[in-house]
DNA sequence: TATGCGATATTCT
DNA sequence: GAATATCGCATAG
């Protein structure tokens, strides 16, 4: 399977921030579809956004339940922004904020169906299959050379890294519980397009 | 395909 | 010291 096939990168625009979904719950659906691109010095990388989960005010599983910290800071900004953690002594992940300035809320993007710069993503990912390369947000991120250093960057802003338009609509959307978390494990805010093979967990979580 | 487990570093208690 | 929004490898079925 090619992953160019029926997209055209040609066709990708910068989403500006108006056209973002002001709640995160909306936004966590909205994303579906759209594109994540990075312009790195070794060329773009971009990938279809398949699979995402939703970490709203009030949720004692996310990560700006506990209050605003340094670490946590860019839970905070504005919707659009960037917030990039590390985690496990491996990954590093990538939220898009999601609420108003000083309310901590954030969007995980969990998973993409490459579109441009496979080489790249095989080269930083030391894997050939291409289902390896972005499957879940740990890969997803070092696939797009998504590190600390972009913790912060406004998504819809001029800039190297950000969210595009939808290069082919979302199909056959699907819901479930979140992947990986200890709290608040009956909350339907996993998003995902159904049976698309760049989604992440088991089987029945992907269907 | 599913399940289990160790590795690893940052943050918080 | 404990927990962690994961990954990759091993093993079993």
């Amino acid at each position: 399977m090619l992953p160019e096939k029926n997209i055209s990168p040609s066709r990708i625009r910068r989403l500006r921030r108006a056209e973002l979904p002001r709640d995160t719950i909306s936004l966590a659906k909205f994303l579906l579809g759209k594109t994540l691109v990075h312009d790195t010095p070794k060329g773009r990388v971009s990938g279809r956004i398949v699979e995402t989960e939703a970490y709203p005010v009030g949720d004692s599983a996310a990560h700006a339940f506990r209050g605003e910290t340094p670490s946590r800071r860019s839970l905070f900004l504005r919707r659009g922004h960037a917030y990039v953690y590390f985690t496990y002594g491996s990954s590093f992940m990538m939220n898009v904020s999601s609420e108003t300035p000083g309310v901590g809320a954030g969007v995980l993007i969990r998973a993409v169906e490459p579109i441009e710069g496979v080489a790249l993503m095989r080269h930083r990912r030391g894997v050939e299959r291409l289902v390896d390369l972005t499957r879940g947000p740990g890969r997803t991120a070092q696939a797009f050379a998504i590190d600390k250093g972009l913790d912060g960057v406004d998504l819809c802003a001029p800039g190297r890294l950000w969210l595009g338009s939808e290069v082919r609509s979302a199909s056959g959307m699907n819901t479930s519980v979140r992947i990986g978390i200890t709290r608040e494990m009956t909350k339907p805010y996993r998003f995902y397009e159904r049976g698309n093979p760049f989604v992440s967990g088991p089987k029945r979580m992907r269907e």
